[in-house]
RNA sequence: GGGGACGUAGCUCAAUUGGUUAGAGUACCGGACUGUCGAUCCGGUGGUUGCGGGUUCGAGUCCCGUCGUCCUCGCCA
């Protein structure tokens, strides 16, 4: 071992180790020179050791002196226990200190761009600027956190699932374009020059044929890429655990996955989630929550009220329902005064959203006493009003909101006004802001009494999972004239709904299902086809003619006649789960090296020109 | 492809209706200091206000364009 190398991290010093001879490594956090000693945070990712050079020994004291943040040292010296009234209860080894005896400084460091040291008041340098230099970004204590968090995460989910007899296996990164869903990432052949591989979307073929091949029970940590546009819980390459097993019905997976759940919250956060989740039908969902990722943590759930608007006076309404729309409302409780008239005329903060929608309009009322008051009331009569006002339970202070469209519009726009109110009226809380004022007051309150922070506790109604199923299959793509998958082209139908496959698309249902959390979905999976017939008829209804099918899927299709056990799986985003995990809303914050809103990594710079002679190989012109 | 927000010192931000020499904290540099812990105190360096154009006696501020970043609709089976 060379001597610089260390005997102990810096998070691992205690009390017990007073009087011994130690070596750390690490990062200079912070110094602090006093005239008679300089104080030394000494950082890895362990944690932090004070480190303490004294003024007796010259040339060691100047050294210290000269220590800038961030340079990277290996201390040599003793522990011994901090003097009385100088202990720090916070942090684990603030019981002691190394009295420096012997320094070596492995790497100095210039001034950086931005502060690696992270404090409670601080805001964080700007986004792009940390992904320009990652590797520093990666350095914070809170990202180190998360990525041993990501970590913890995966490593649970391996354990639970080989402890039940799955095997891990891998499937291949090159393979082939497949017409239906995002648009796929390509890699051209430099052996068949014209001709490209696609990176996957999914594994989702392949764990499809592992089934057949008699691998029963799957899964798989695998990178998914897909080249869409970007949002702020949207990678372009992501990370699925994808899981297959065969021999099994939808609730099987369902109930596995809640198990899964259960163990990966209790171990990454020490909380107990309540199972079996609410499941609810996606009819259900739409109808109640304009969504299919709904967050349960607040009600403001949304009414039907077309029979009593089509008794109204008020033609926008009259003419909706006659042309075969609907009309439905949320009431806002008690959120009249917070919006005046002018925030709800056309062009105002909540028409706005509606508008991003696509509905026409939004019609409001509010609850003044016992009275509904705005420019509709007039066309409601008494009688109507009080119907109106039972149904949506009115109390004085409540806030109407309506809206008359199509139902799929009706939906969105009304889902779309709930998801922001939910915010806007603090419906609910992130755990995380009741963290943050947790964790303010203990250190404060654990300062004065000499203590070590009390940690913040999660309960489980900061997370609400719901199991949204019965997915129609298909949905017709107005802008390619067609029928188009709603989960993929695999997914099986329900059994009693295969008669009207090819007769009424529209109302088939699929045996799919989508795990949600909180408002993001979470994961998302099908009992599959098995059967060939069935298989060719769905690609039929695609508009794949029975040729293209074979060129396309040709392999599938041979593998289902060819012994093909009922199975079926899902794919749980990690990503996301890790961000719920972490208490962010940013993707970026798990993945150690992420892109940009623009798929650019900002810091590699990624993607880049190439030489011609490399694309030359590839058979490819410039443009 | 559409909508929105933002861009000022290395970093985080401020700068009244368009008005003097663009400020603060922090970082950095120099100095003081016997136990600090985001030490403290004193002093100092640091700016083409993203870029280009326009309006104006005068632009960080208003207008147009452009680049960048983020959020979002479409898109993401």
């Amino acid at each position: 071992m060379a001597e610089w190398q260390r005997t102990h991290t810096c998070g691992e010093l205690r009390e017990g180790h007073v009087g011994r001879a130690v070596t750390l490594t690490g990062w200079v956090l912070i110094t602090r020179n006093y005239g008679k000693q300089v104080f030394v945070d000494l950082r890895d990712r362990y944690g932090l050791t004070q480190v303490v050079f004294e003024a007796d020994d010259a040339g060691l004291f100047q050294a210290a002196n000269d220590l800038g943040r961030e340079w990277v040292l290996s201390v040599q010296g003793t522990v011994r226990k901090r003097l009385p009234g100088a202990e720090r209860p916070g942090i684990p080894t603030g019981q002691v200190e190394v009295e420096a005896k012997r320094l070596t400084v492995l790497n100095q460091c210039p001034p950086l761009p931005f502060s690696v040291t992270e404090f409670p008041d601080e805001e964080p340098a700007g986004e792009d600027l940390r992904l320009q230099y990652r590797y520093l970004d990666l350095r914070r204590r809170s990202l180190q956190g998360v990525l041993t968090l990501r970590h913890r995460m995966n490593k649970t989910i391996r354990d639970f699932l080989d402890a039940r007899g799955f095997l891990e296996l891998e499937t291949p990164l090159l393979g082939k374009s497949t017409p239906e869903g995002a648009r796929d990432y390509l890699v051209p052949s430099r052996v068949f020059p014209g001709e490209f591989f696609a990176l996957p979307q999914s594994p989702q073929l392949y764990k499809q044929l592992l089934m057949i091949s008699g691998y029963d029970k799957y899964f798989q940590i695998a990178r998914c890429l897909r080249d869409e546009d970007l949002r702020a819980d949207r990678q372009p390459e992501f990370t699925q655990l994808d899981v297959e097993l065969s021999f099994v019905e939808r609730d099987d997976v369902l109930g596995l996955m809640e198990g899964l759940a259960v163990e990966v919250f209790r171990t990454c956060l020490g909380v107990e989630l309540p199972v079996p989740f609410p499941r609810m039908t996606y009819a259900e969902v739409m109808a109640k929550y304009g969504s299919d990722k709904p967050d349960l943590r607040f009600g403001l759930e949304i009414v039907d009220i077309t029979d009593l608007a089509a008794e109204s006076e008020f033609t926008v309404f009259k003419d909706a329902v006659a042309a075969g729309g609907v009309v439905r409302a949320i009431n806002a409780t008690g959120a009249a005064p917070k919006y005046s008239n002018t925030a709800l005329k056309p062009g105002g903060e909540l028409p706005k959203i509606a508008e991003t929608y696509k509905a026409k309009g939004l019609a409001w009322m509010k609850a003044e006493g016992d009275k509904l008051t705005g420019s509709i009331e007039k066309f409601f009569p008494e009688p109507l009003k009080a119907k109106l006002k039972e149904r949506l339970g009115v109390k004085p202070g409540d806030l109407l909101l309506f809206v008359a469209d199509k139902p799929d519009v009706a939906a969105d726009a009304l889902g779309g006004l709930r998801t922001h109110l939910g915010a806007a009226l603090k419906l609910y809380r992130n755990w995380w802001d009741e963290k943050a004022a947790h964790d303010a007051a203990e250190e404060e309150a654990a300062k004065k009494e000499k203590r070590a922070p009390a940690p913040f506790k999660h309960r489980p109604d900061h997370f609400r999972f719901l199991w949204v199923v019965d997915f129609p299959m298909f949905a017709w793509d107005d802008e390619e004239k067609r029928w188009a998958a709603i989960h993929h082209p695999f997914t099986a139908p329900m059994d009693e709904d295969l008669p009207h496959l090819e007769s009424d698309p529209g109302k088939t249902r699929a045996k799919a299902y989508d795990l949600v959390l909180n408002g993001y979905e979470v994961g998302g999976g099908s009992i599959r086809i098995h059967r060939n017939d069935v298989q060719s008829s769905v690609f039929k209804l695609l508009g794949m003619e029975a040729e293209e099918a074979k060129k396309r899927f040709g392999f599938l299709l041979d593998a289902l006649q060819s012994g093909a056990p009922p199975h079926g799986g899902i794919a749980l985003g990690l990503d996301r789960w890790c961000m719920l995990l972490a208490g962010t809303t940013n993707i970026r914050d798990v993945i150690a090296f992420p892109k940009n809103q623009k798929a650019r990594d900002l810091m590699t710079g990624a993607p880049a020109a190439v030489d011609a002679r490399q694309l030359r190989d590839v058979g490819i012109r410039p443009a």
